[in-house]
RNA sequence: GGAACCGUAGCCAAGUGGCUAAGGCGUGGGUCUGCAACACCCUGAUCACCAGUUCAAAUCUGGUCGGUUCCU
C-alpha cells in the first residue's frame, strides 16, 4: 500500500500526514519542489522537528539553496524511498503539494538520460523556435507562445524522442489518492493569515541569502522567497510585498486545484478545521474500507 | 439652499457622434515528459436611469437618482 497527500497550499496536509503514518506505521515522503530544500523553512511551512513526533521523513532538506533540482530527479529518488520503506515493512507516504513530480514518481513517465547542456536555443526568438518546430510532424498540440516549454520540445525532439497522447498509468499497485480542501474562501483566509504570522520570522530566514547575494532557482521562484528581494533592496514595502505573496500563494492553490482535478484520480475530504480527527477518523475508514 | 465636476465590467481606466466599447489588475477556468511555488493559454459590459435630437449616441440636449468639491 502507497498513500498519496495532495491539496493545494495551507489545507492541513502535514498534520494528516504524520497522524496516518502513526496509525499506518508509515514513514512520509515529501512530495513538495521546495521543502527539498536546506534552509528554507518557514516559506515552505516545513514541518518542524516537534511536528514531525519521530516519524521518519524523506526527501526533506536534500538540496542545498543554490542546487538545482528537477522532476527527473524526484522521479529517481522517490521512487529508491518508496522501495526501501516497503522493503522495511512500512507504508510510504507520500505528501505534497506538487502534482508534477508526484504524477512523474508514480506513473509511468520515462524521462530519458540527458548530458546535452547546450543553450542553444536559450536566446531564439518565439518565432524562430516555432519553425524550427513546424519541420517536424507532430501529432500533439503545443504551447506556441510557451518559450521556456518549446525549448524543452525541441531539445527533445533532437534526441529522436517522439511525443505521444498517453493514458499514464500508476506503476505501483494499491495507491491511495487522499485529496485535502475546503472551500475557496477559507482557504484563502488561511493563506493569507499564515503568511501574516510568517513574515517576520521568514524574513529572518531570507535576509541572510540577500546579505550574501546568493540567488538560485530555488530562492528566484519560491513564493514567500522572490517577493522579499524588493523589499531588501528598499524598493517596496512591507506591506506590499506581504499581499503580493498572499496573492502568489493563493494562485498557486488556484493551479494545485487543476492539476490535482485533471491530472489525477483524488478522493477529496473536507478538512473539519474544528475538530482534526474528524478529517483523520473519515480518511482512515476510506482506506480501511477499500 | 446654490454652483461646479463626475457616474464605462469586482477594481483602475481609454474612448467625447459612426466598424462586433481599448488596456491593466483582480477573479474564474484550463494546458503540462526535465526550472512545475515554473511557464503558457482562455475568461467578462448593450457605458447610472428615463426621455429627446440624429440615418447613427457611452459620446449632444433635458430630467431623475447617486457621488465629490466649493459657496452662503
Amino acid at each position: 500500500m502507497i498513500l498519496v497527500i495532495v491539496g493545494p497550499t495551507g489545507v492541513g496536509k502535514t498534520k494528516l500526514s504524520i497522524e496516518l503514518a502513526k496509525i499506518y506505521n508509515g514513514e512520509i515522503i515529501n512530495a513538495d519542489s521546495m521543502q527539498v530544500y536546506k534552509g528554507l523553512d518557514v516559506g515552505t511551512a516545513k514541518a518542524t522537528l516537534e511536528e514531525r513526533q519521530n516519524i521518519k521523513h524523506h526527501l526533506l532538506d536534500i538540496k542545498e539553496v543554490w542546487e538545482n533540482y528537477t522532476v527527473f530527479d524526484y522521479q529517481k529518488d522517490a521512487r529508491e524511498k518508496i522501495e526501501e520503506i516497503k522493503a522495511k515493512g512500512k507504508i510510504p507516504i507520500l505528501v505534497g503539494g506538487t502534482g508534477y513530480y508526484i504524477k512523474a514518481a508514480l506513473y509511468d513517465y520515462d524521462f530519458l538520460e540527458e548530458n546535452n547542456q547546450s543553450n542553444k536555443y536559450a536566446n531564439l526568438t518565439i518565432e524562430k523556435l516555432n519553425e524550427l518546430l513546424s519541420k517536424y510532424e507532430l501529432s500533439i498540440n503545443i504551447d506556441k507562445n510557451n518559450k521556456k516549454r518549446l525549448i524543452r520540445l525541441l531539445e527533445k525532439l533532437e534526441t529522436g524522442w517522439e511525443p505521444e497522447k498517453k493514458d499514464y498509468k500508476l506503476i505501483y499497485d494499491d495507491v491511495y489518492f487522499i485529496g485535502l480542501t475546503t472551500s475557496r474562501d477559507k482557504l484563502y483566509d488561511i493563506i493569507d493569515k499564515r503568511f501574516e504570522k510568517m513574515i517576520i520570522p521568514l524574513i529572518d530566514e531570507v535576509k541572510p541569502y540577500f546579505l550574501k547575494q546568493i540567488d538560485s532557482k530555488a530562492l528566484k521562484t519560491g513564493i514567500g522567497y522572490k517577493e522579499l528581494w524588493p523589499f531588501f533592496e528598499n524598493k517596496k514595502t512591507l506591506v506590499e510585498v506581504v499581499k503580493e505573496c498572499q496573492k502568489n500563494s493563493r494562485n498557486y492553490a488556484k493551479r494545485q486545484y487543476t492539476w490535482f482535478n485533471n491530472q489525477m484520480d483524488i478522493n477529496w475530504f473536507n478538512v473539519d478545521y474544528v475538530n482534526f480527527n474528524n478529517t483523520v477518523k473519515e480518511v482512515v475508514e476510506f482506506i480501511d474500507n477499500k
